[in-house]
DNA sequence: TGAGTGACTGTAA
DNA sequence: CTTACAGCCACTC
């Protein structure tokens, strides 16, 4: 009727995304744990690809630290160049010290 | 309305 | 390392 729930699912997910650290990268499953849908990680993504110019998609990636949404961000190497901006070593589409790199929204926010 | 697709994840071989 | 399958949900045709 009035008001989707998506709607705000979507919301939760750029919040979330906002609050992310210059220099960090978080992933799509820590996204959805945070809203309390662990399964729902490819809703992270589908919002992600509808987000605006405020959201740094850029530091969100798969649980492996994989640049997989370098195709739809844009140009390839896109995404990757934005991370190398902040600090993030990239290797191949692949978060480097992905362990230090990865911001954990549910014990860091 | 049903089948295909996708910025995902996990397990298995 | 690659492939494959299953689960999850929204969107497109």
């Amino acid at each position: 009727m009035l008001q989707y729930d998506k709607e705000l699912f979507f919301q939760a997910i750029y919040e979330i995304v906002k609050h992310i650290p210059y220099g960090r990268a978080t992933s799509y499953a820590a996204i959805a744990k945070a809203i309390g849908y662990p399964n729902l990680s490819r809703m992270v993504g589908r919002a992600m690809n509808r987000c605006s110019v405020d959201i740094p998609a850029h530091r969100v990636v798969n649980n492996q630290g994989i640049l997989t949404g370098r195709t739809a961000f844009g140009n390839g190497n896109e995404m990757q160049h934005l991370l190398e901006s902040e600090g993030i070593r990239v290797e191949n589409h692949r978060i480097k010290d992905w362990g230090k790199i990865f911001w954990n929204p549910l014990t860091e926010l």
